[in-house]
DNA sequence: GTCTATAGAAGGATAGAC
DNA sequence: GTCTATCCTTCTATAGAC
């Protein structure tokens, strides 16, 4: 037989989209082997349990935070607060692609695992922090148009509830409308703080710092799905 | 034997705990059965399947939604917002007894079942949509403190997203503080709804609208818990 | 590193007596 | 309605050849 080199990505990226999909407990080995065409012996010689080949799942999500998530946003968008909206646009596409079915796949592990699986639970707090750290930087980008006593490290822990909270409802709903809601919520809140920024001399939106390139970033809440409809399949 | 009449009482609670505190799937019928003291002839005779038995414990929730989480809220506080902040105080209590283990059991069954299980999906969808019709009625009856325009069904969808979002961090940081600092944030969105209320006519706060025998159910942002240990256990 | 085969426990669910 | 006994499947994990 030719020898794989990449078996144990192959069965790391198996048991992440399956983990993502259908959870961590209702998913076998036997399910990720198939999906993964391999054997067990193949994954019981890169991972002595199950647990582990779940922590290598959360590894992955760490490193791939920046190049997956963060980057692709922060790449087309330069003003501050539009790449927070831009990483929040980010989510609402995949809600969208996979018609709001599997969410977030660390807040999905966090509320199956935090309690019964701790070295889970360590590595999905890290993957929050990582994500609050990649928003702080933009909110301490846009401190001289926030209030003063703006404390960066808890807005961006609160973007993180809000997008939790967003995905969740849209999962449980089958319907996009609670997370546009979100969105459109934390925007109106932001438009306050920005309405009481005291630095008046700092750059403003709209004065160039949000290039031309990327109009479909902003969430526009007035044309948020509204059409009235049951939110249930 | 004496035949018991809540046997399946009996067995709704013991499951509704144990899917609390580890999730459906990780949780067997054989240790329900024990928790309920109860044998599987008895469980069978009940629910055709383990999954009609998930739904009888999100029918528990729905019914027991005013009763065990509003009630005891609304009959102590009577000023509309406080009543808001009296409710995200009682998932902060809850938080605490637990030492932010469990979280909502209708998130973590939300984010573990929603894709698979049609049916628990839309009994999910029902509780959310419970909640957020309890926390509607609060809204509307600030109305005349809000913006004009302020949508009392976004803003309640909301704050059941902060509530979701906070009770997420916490359970995944195994730390109060997530919770906190959404609190404190939605409550400083609130204060600058307040202060853009355009009706000076309406009551304000302390004018009496808000008892003197619940001061406690006033989070103070200032005073959360910010004692720079690291969040980890 | 990967294969086949399988151990051994636990899973959900059923049958039939009482 | 509740009991005991058990069926059959699936589960995680291992053994040992290659």
């Amino acid at each position: 037989m030719t020898p794989r080199t990449d078996t144990r990505e192959r069965i790391v990226e198996a048991a992440r989209q399956l983990f993502h999909s259908q959870g961590y407990a209702a998913t076998g080995v036997a399910q990720i082997l198939k999906a993964a065409d391999a054997k067990s012996g193949s994954l019981y010689y890169f991972f002595p349990t199950k647990e582990d080949l779940l922590l290598a799942v959360l590894e992955w999500y760490k490193q791939n935070l920046w190049p997956q998530v963060i980057d692709p946003v922060y790449d087309r968008v330069t003003d501050p607060i539009e790449r927070i909206f831009g990483v929040m646009h980010g989510y609402r596409q995949m809600l969208t692609y996979t018609e709001c079915r599997q969410g977030c796949p660390i807040g999905n592990l966090a509320l199956e695992l935090a309690d019964t699986h701790p070295a889970a639970r360590q590595m999905i707090a890290d993957n929050f922090t990582g994500w609050r750290n990649a928003i702080k930087l933009s909110v301490e980008a846009a401190m001289d148009r926030l209030p003063e006593d703006t404390d960066a490290e808890s807005l961006a822990s609160f973007i993180l509830t809000v997008m939790e909270g967003g995905m969740m409802q849209a999962k449980a709903y089958k319907h996009l409308e609670p997370f546009e809601t979100a969105v459109a919520q934390l925007r109106d809140y932001f438009d306050r703080l920005l309405a009481d920024g005291t630095n008046w001399n700092a750059p403003q939106r709209g004065d160039g710092a949000e290039p031309l390139d990327a109009p479909q970033v902003h969430d526009n809440p007035s044309t948020a799905d509204r059409d009235g409809r049951d939110r249930a399949d």
